[in-house]
DNA sequence: AATGAATGAGGATTCATTCAT
DNA sequence: GATGAATGAATCCTCATTCAT
C-alpha cells in the first residue's frame, strides 16, 4: 500500500494539479461519466480535497475548459503583427503552432469536450465564441485581406469565409481523435496541401 | 381521469419511434445525461416498454448511432458512378446532399454524439470508420483522381488527402452546432468558396 | 432474512406509511440526524421509494409536520359551539382531548420537533402559527370571555392572556418528553389543579 | 496582506469564548446543523483550535449546555431563604429573575436546545433534571407550602404540583421563540395574571 | 405487450477530525 | 499553541433496471 502522505502543498500548485487531472479525466470520459473521485485519484489526493479548490463539479469543469485555451491565444495574436511576412507563411506558422500546442498535446481533446458538453454548458460555448473564435476569425480575416490585396490568393472570395482556413485544423483534430487508430492521417500534408490550394505558388505563375 | 392508453403497436414501428426519441434525447444531452425515462416520455410510452425493445441503455445507444448514418450512404455511393459529370459538380452535389440530409436535419448532431461518446463506445467509432469514413474517403478519392486526370484541380496533390474535401463540411457542422446562435455562417458560401478554390474555373481560361 | 417482496401498494397508503415512519424517526432524532434510509427502513421499503412520494427530505419533513396537527383541530373547534356547557367543562374537555390525542400519542413529540427545527423551517412555524395557534387562541378567548361574563373566573383578567390556559398543556408535554423517566408527573392532577385555580368552585359558596 | 494573527490567549478565557460561540451556533441551528467551523469562525479562531480545548463536538455540546444554566441557580436558591417575604413576592421575584436572566437573554434558546437534543444526549437531560429541575421544584414546593400555611393560596392543592408555577415561564419561552414574530405576547401580563389567579388578593378579603 | 412502482448501486457533496507546518 | 489543508466516512439523491399487475 502506498503511504497516504497528507502532503500539504502550495494552493496554486495544487489547484493546477487538480485542473490537469480533471482535464485528463473529462477528456477521456466526458463530464457526466467522470467521477470526482477519479479526478482526485488522478491528482493523487483525497476526494474532499478537490472541494477545497472548486465548489462543485460544474465549476471545476467550467474553470478548466475556460483556462486551457487562453494561453495559446497570445501567441496567435502576435502573428498578425508582422505585416512584412507573406500571408502563407503566417497561416503556415499558425498551423504549426496549432500542431505543436494543440494537436500533439492533450489539448487536442478540448474540441471534443466543448462540442460534447456545449449544450449542457452554454457558458462555456459562449466563452469560447467570445474569447477564442471571435479573435481567431478576426486575425485570419486580416491575414487573408492582406493576402488578397497582394494577390497571394488563388480565390480572393476566401476573405469572406475565414472559417475555411480553420477547417483543415478541425479535420485534423477530429480525425486524430477518432480514427487515428484505424488509419493514419498525415496532418502536415493536409495543411500543406490546403496551403498550396489556397495560395498562388510562390514563384508567381507566368 | 384520462384513460391509460395501452396502445399496442407494430413492434417495428414502436422500435423506430423509440430510436427517434432516443436520438433526440442523446443529441440534446449526450449519453450519460439522458435518462431512459426521458426517452420513454419522448416516445410517448412507459419506462419499462423501452426495455421490451432494447436490452439496455448502451445497446439502445449503439443501435441508434449505427442506424442513423446508413441510409445516406447509399445516395453518396451512387454519385461516383456517373463518370460523365465533372468532379466539381459531383462534389457540389455531395455538399448539397450533406446540407439537406445532415446539416439541416437533426442528424447534424450525430457528429457531436460520435465525437463525444467515442472514447466510451469504441464499437461505435469503429463502426463509423468502417461503414462510413472508409467508403466516403474512397469515393472522394476516386472523384479527385478523375478530376486530377482531367486537369480540373488547381492542386493535384489534393488527391492524397481526400479528407480535405470533408473539412468544410465538418466546419459547417461544428459552427452550426456551437456558434450559430452567436454569429451566422453562410455554409453555402463556405462550400462554394472552397469549390472555387479547389477546382480550376470552368471556363478554364489559359 | 425477511424476503424483499417488492410489495406494490396503493399510493395513498404508501404515502401514509412513509409519513408515519418519518414522523417516528424525526421525532426520535430530529431532522438532521434522521437518515432517509432510516425512514425507508422503518416504512419497510427501499431508499429510493421514499423519493417516489416526496421530492426531498425537507419536503417530507414539512408535509409531515404540517399534516400531523390538522386532524385534531376540527374537534377542538366543535367545542366552542355549545354555549350551554360551563367554560370549565369545556376547558376540561379540551385538556382531556389534548391528553388523549397528543400527550398519550406519538404526537406528543410534535412540539419538540417544531421547537427544535423552527429556525431551520420558518414555513413550518408560520404554518403552525396560522393554522393552529391562531385558531386555538381564538377559541380559548371566546370560552374565557363567556366564562368571565358568567362570573365563572376567579380572575377575569385571564381573558387577556388566553395563552395561560395552554401553559399547563405545554408543561405536561415537556415534562413528559424530558423528565418522565426520572420522575412521574400526574398530568391529570396538573390540569385539574389549574382548573380549580382558574375557575370559582361550582357550588359557588359565599 | 493582513498578518495571520496567532493570538495566544489565556486558556480559560479562550475556552469561554469558544463556549459562547458554540452556544450561539447551537442555539441558532441545533446540534447537527452546526459545523465546528461555524463555531470556530464565530469565536474568531481556526477550526483546529477548538479541538485544543474540547475533544469533540459532542463533548463541546455537553459541557456547553451543562455550563449555561448553573450560574442562575445560585440566585434562585437564595430566594427561599428569606422566610419573611410573602410567597407571592418570592414567586414574582423568580419570574422577574427568569425574565431578566433567561427570557431576555440568549439563554432563552436553552430550552429549545435541551428539548431538541434531549433524546440524543440523555446525559444532558439527566444533568438538567438533577441539577436544575429537582432543585427548582424543591424551592417552589417550599415556597408554596409556606404560602398555603399562611392562607395565601386560592387553591392549596397547588402545593402538590409545583410544576404549575413553571408553566407560564415555559409558555413565555416557547411563545417568544416561535411566535413572537407573528404576534406579541406580553409576558409580564402573563406572569402577573397568573400570580393574581394563584394567590389571594393582598388586601385579604373578609 | 405495456405499465410504472419498487429497488439499490452509484456518485456528488459535506463536515468532523487529524496533523504537518 | 495555533493554523487550515487534507482526509474519508457518511448521507442525500438519481436513475438504470426489474417485475407484479
Amino acid at each position: 500500500m502506498a503511504e497516504k502522505k497528507r502532503e500539504r502543498r502550495d494552493p496554486e500548485q495544487r489547484r493546477a494539479e487538480i485542473l490537469a487531472a480533471a482535464f485528463a479525466c473529462f477528456a477521456e470520459r466526458g463530464f457526466a461519466a467522470t467521477r470526482m473521485e477519479d479526478v482526485a485519484a488522478r491528482a493523487g489526493i483525497a476526494k474532499g480535497t478537490v472541494y477545497l479548490h472548486f465548489p462543485d463539479k460544474e465549476r471545476l469543469f467550467i474553470e478548466l475548459v475556460s483556462g486551457v485555451a487562453s494561453p495559446i491565444l497570445g501567441e496567435v495574436g502576435g502573428m498578425v503583427q508582422k505585416e512584412t511576412i507573406p500571408a502563407r507563411t503566417a497561416v503556415s506558422m499558425f498551423y504549426a503552432l496549432f500542431k505543436r500546442e494543440v494537436l500533439e498535446t492533450e489539448r487536442r481533446h478540448l474540441l471534443r469536450l466543448i462540442l460534447a458538453e456545449g449544450p449542457m454548458f452554454p457558458v462555456v460555448t459562449e466563452f469560447y465564441y467570445r474569447e477564442i473564435i471571435t479573435k481567431g476569425v478576426a486575425i485570419v480575416r486580416v491575414l487573408l485581406a492582406r493576402a488578397a490585396a497582394r494577390g497571394e490568393l488563388r480565390n480572393p472570395a476566401v476573405v469572406d469565409v475565414p472559417q475555411l482556413v480553420m477547417a483543415p485544423a478541425l479535420m485534423s483534430i477530429i480525425w486524430t481523435t477518432l480514427f487515428e487508430g484505424y488509419e493514419h492521417l498525415d496532418t502536415q500534408k493536409l495543411f500543406d496541401t490546403f496551403l498550396d490550394t489556397l495560395f498562388v505558388p510562390e514563384g508567381g505563375a507566368i
